[in-house]
DNA sequence: CACACATGTAAATGTTTGTTTACTTAGTCG
DNA sequence: CGACTAAGTAAACAAACATTTACATGTGTG
């Protein structure tokens, strides 16, 4: 405290804590548009402007950094349906699916949710976080959390999905120039025919 | 009884034609299971058992091998969507996703459409086959092709993909377990939500 | 200030990759 | 039969890969 800080990115010129998560940054965005085994670790070096040595003292290895990118899309995507209601479903899905606040973007943790490093470890971890996401979209319906409400609400979770896939990685026309307005009334449709009150 | 009977594989010794099937047929697997860039040529030729030169023999190269296999996926969508009228669509859905008929197996075929070798060639395939698809589900709807009718319907295309990956790709319970009885009742109402009659 | 350690880099490691080359073998036909 | 060609193989190729090693340097602390 003697001497006056800059609060904001002080931009030291050696922060490991800054660097992992620079790391971290552009490595989701790598991993997100062109998967696990098309991304390299000179990419994601490159992109962050440090040496590639470093995903290894940070992240162990290549894989131990894609597991990171991971649990930064669970964290995104359970911060997002935790405790959501029935009647927020389709609002909150047809506005992260349609606007993309640069950081922290919904699709683009259901993206990275896609992707898998092939390890079996990682197939176990997407699975789990998808069904903790469907359990949730279920109690939403407020109904006995039988089989067929879970299998209801995983389907409008695949219809997100699915979405998601086509508009940010296929780019398809017209449903990727779609914005906020013109999704959440088929979105409505869907819910509500899917999971109704 | 020393007579010993290898009536396993009648395949002629040598037949060009064959050999390039069976890499096709192989190459396919891989591709959908593991992805492009995961796949190598050697995984491919071993699981034809044979050389790795006969891929760029026959395909020219990798990436000849990948579109090769895309072809094949866009011509056995396009046969499954043509001339499908609406009370179709929803039963054809849950029978050709829930139930593999070993060879040709309409979901295999979808998820090869997500897969990317990431040449840009191969991209606008992908775009060209998915909006050939929408358009026609869009005309099973008998509305005029307007800009909302084909947005519902790449919805209902979106509810399709992403089911086909929570089931094939990601194997999460219960609905990689629900069988054609199990999704004709939700499907049926989403296609109802997104094209009325 | 000077030392020590955390932070970062350059270069080399041994594999694995897609592709090409030179060669062998099976099938066909005069 | 005997050779000619199509079909298939083994080995070699350079480039790209993830990771490790040895070294350089900035920064906080005594």
């Amino acid at each position: 405290m003697s001497s006056e800080q800059v609060v904001q990115t002080p931009r030291r010129r050696r922060n490991a804590a800054e660097t992992r998560q620079l790391l971290l940054h552009v490595a989701r965005i790598r991993f997100i548009r062109d998967g696990y085994a098309a991304t390299t670790v000179r990419d994601i070096a490159d992109d962050a402007g440090v040496n590639v040595a470093l995903i290894n003292r940070y992240f162990t290895s290549k894989e131990g950094l894609f597991e990171a990118c991971l649990g930064m899309a669970a964290s995104d995507i359970n911060r997002n349906v935790d405790n959501i209601t029935l009647d927020q479903i389709t609002a909150r899905m047809a506005n992260k699916i349609a606007t993309g606040t640069d950081e922290g973007r919904l699709q683009d943790s259901l993206m990275m949710l896609l992707r898998t490093s092939g390890e079996e470890r990682v197939n176990v971890m997407r699975r789990e976080i998808l069904h903790a996401v469907s359990e949730k979209l279920a109690a939403a319906a407020g109904r006995p959390a039988d089989e067929e409400t879970l299998l209801r609400a995983q389907i409008v979770l695949a219809t997100a999905i699915g979405i998601t896939l086509l508009r940010t990685s296929l780019r398809l026309a017209p449903i990727a120039a779609a914005d906020e307005l013109d999704l959440v009334g088929p979105l409505t449709d869907v819910v509500n025919a899917l999971l109704p009150h």
